[in-house]
DNA sequence: ATAATATGTTAGACTTATCTAACAAATATA
DNA sequence: TATATTTGTTAGATAAGTCTAACATATTAT
């Protein structure tokens, strides 16, 4: 039986390295809040189990065990989420950390209920893809904001961040999912962005420019 | 923070605190399916945690502190129950296990949620009360249906076992909850029951009959 | 290229929740 | 009432997941 640490390991390495950098055992240190060694044993114990690969002083990879494993646990928090939202009412800044501990719910019964109720939903409150019961996510071809070229016009279609501040932070400044985003300008120095989001003109950091996924 | 280990023991002490037998080292044993010596070391735990009173050879008894946190955790996992029944569309017979399960949620908002879709609700759907936030229960007047006498016509409110296997049963017989029951004969010797439920005659065993609340 | 710094690893301890083996008390039975 | 049986307890072991202290390797900067 996969233990609630192991799951929360799994889908910390995978989230890892969807990034350039790859999974580290001092990123993961930081991500689970655990220390340094306690990430070296239980990598370990997840590399004896086949669901990570490892080498001494390099990063960690999942295994296609592990991946699949991995995308199971996301899938049940992604499902969560949605529910939340869509069915209980809560607020998508409201629902990360609630769907951290429902996603852990063994039973498929469940989640299949959730799948039905919500007619087999592709994507999240934040618009992340939610992996279909085979581990497949519909591919995406997003893009940061804090990339995008002055003067055009791009959609927001995801956040790369689900906290309750930032995302509470956006619905403050009055951007939403799915909203039209313009390119007015951005200072070189520091990627300080000037946007039109219905009509009105607003400043966004580098910070928070590089957290908002458009396409 | 409460782990899930205890929140198991105290819901288990308080259920079998409700039997007039009280709760043993032994009963508590079979319930949790735990060897004894694992029963000592926890309830020693629980005792220094000031939960439990203990003194050795005799039973165990929920403080008030210990009977509080029990109903908090019957509150969840009751009121889990009726919304798996009443908004996600589960039948009675399939909500006790996904329950178990969700009554460990730390998410006071999750839990409101609930109450709030279901607008305070006082009874699960197998007609046991729920614990209001303070830990208040309705009191209720319930007897066995093993013990009502030959000739009377009772309300079938509760039954006390929520297992998926007892709950079909029921189904298969043609009883439901909320059904009127004439007692039209029982045999001395088994407990043997002649009921009449929608004008049709069925028989129960003792056993069945034991499980059976009604007012 | 070497020293300084940052990152990763090993060893060993601790806590929680469980177990088995051995023993003690309480209860039932002859 | 004495013995047998059942029930409860203690001691000590184990696995999971965490920690601190000490040490090793890699990376960065001079």
């Amino acid at each position: 039986m996969r233990t609630l640490a192991e799951e929360n390991y799994l889908k910390a390495i995978y989230n890892l390295s969807q990034n350039e950098t790859g999974a580290t055992a001092s990123k993961l240190s930081e991500k689970l809040n655990v220390k340094l060694p306690t990430i070296n044993s239980m990598v370990n114990k997840l590399a004896d189990k086949e669901l990570v690969e490892y080498q001494k002083y390099k990063g960690f990879i999942l295994t296609e065990k592990g991946k699949k494993q991995a995308l199971e646990v996301i899938r049940k928090h992604r499902l969560t989420e949605l529910f939340l939202v869509k069915i209980m009412g809560f607020g998508w800044e409201e629902v990360h950390d609630i769907a951290e501990e429902v996603e852990h719910i063994k039973s498929p019964l469940f989640f299949e209920k959730m799948d039905l109720i919500l007619s087999n939903p592709k994507y999240d409150p934040h618009g992340a893809p939610i992996p279909d019961k085979n581990g497949k996510l519909p591919k995406t071809n997003l893009k940061l904001l804090s990339n995008i070229e002055i003067g055009k016009t791009v959609r927001f279609v995801a956040v790369s961040d689900s906290s309750s501040d930032f995302l509470s932070y956006l619905s403050r400044v009055g951007i939403s999912l799915y909203s039209s985003i313009e390119i007015i300008d951005r200072e070189v120095f520091d990627g300080l962005l000037k946007i039109k989001v219905n009509k009105i003109t607003t400043t966004l950091s580098g910070q928070v420019a590089e957290k908002i996924l458009v396409e």
